[in-house]
DNA sequence: GGATTTTACTTGACTAGTCAATCATTGTCG
DNA sequence: CGACAATGATTGACTAGTCAAGTAAAATCC
């Protein structure tokens, strides 16, 4: 992983020594692999936030969340749980939660027979914004195969997978 | 882009999808792929950070500034060209340097002949730390060159690059 | 059954990213 | 030359991530 970043381009793809001010080579193509997979992954996630901002008040975070609550239906989940199926780790989801609740996308509710645990669940008005997000998130996650073609999509996740075995 | 995150796994290479308390199938590859390049890029800069965090009291962020700084030489460097050069833009940019500057790693000095541009150039101690870093640094940059032979890290490389593209 | 441990959160103190607004200094143009 | 635009940097208000410490309610163990 190396510093330094992107401007402008020319090229049709631009190559990642071009994204970047890059005055020396890189060290090793595996090298050149890192910046090329952070820099991607932070495209990607630049354009989700872009693009959800653009329709409604939501982060991807929030979003995220929203969408694990309506994948648990209307029994909703503990804050842990949902925790344990983010990218991220616990203390935030705390937060993350409050902003949620005091949106109106969320209901929380100390459980009766358990009460250290609080049930969160997805409020209707959650259901629909939802809804009215699902046609432009799918879109965004189809924009690879508009570009690679089945084998190559593979391909791109089997590396992928390996290289994260090697930092685990 | 879907939800949902890891905890355990079992097999040598762990998939995507046990990566993920996943209950549904992926929609598409396209959207597997997706989350497989977050989530590996999110476990190399996690890796990134706490190998900075063992041997020095330095973040990811910072270490790149000072890398950049190390690059331009004793010259330095003013505060938005600094910015160009990393991943993300520009306002943050002054807060991270006034830690850094605390830290005594760079210091900052207003140019004579354009008195808007401030002249930011890593100290000897920052320098020092550096040479001490870099080793460590190189190590965790070649990690994928232990997984992937040549081809395989090429073939990487063009793959991310024309999925940045599709997301531009 | 009362102390101890574990579980499920929660909070505080940071670092860092975003956007919008602001400020001083320069540049430009009529 | 003097108004006005552009540039470089900074600040304020948020969202979010990390770690360490704390709290309250189970669960476990003599």
């Amino acid at each position: 992983m190396s510093p330094r970043k992107s401007k402008t381009a020319a090229s049709p793809v631009p190559r990642v020594a071009d994204e970047i001010q890059q005055t020396r080579p890189f060290r090793s193509s595996a090298q050149e692999a890192l910046l090329a997979l952070i820099l991607t992954s932070d495209r990607v996630l630049a354009r989700t936030a872009t693009e959800l901002a653009r329709v409604a008040d939501i982060t991807p975070q929030q979003y995220n969340v929203l969408r694990i609550l309506r994948g648990a239906g209307p029994e909703g989940l503990p804050t842990l749980a949902i925790a344990d199926r983010m990218i991220e780790r616990t203390p935030g989801i705390t937060r993350l939660l409050d902003r949620l609740e005091r949106k109106g996308w969320i209901e929380r509710e100390r459980l009766a027979d358990d009460r250290r645990q609080v049930l969160c669940r997805a409020t209707k008005t959650a259901l629909k914004l939802l809804a009215k997000l699902d046609p432009l998130m799918d879109e965004l996650d189809d924009l690879p195969g508009r570009e690679l073609n089945g084998a190559e999509t593979k391909q791109l996740i089997a590396l992928l997978d390996r290289v994260r075995a090697a930092f685990a």
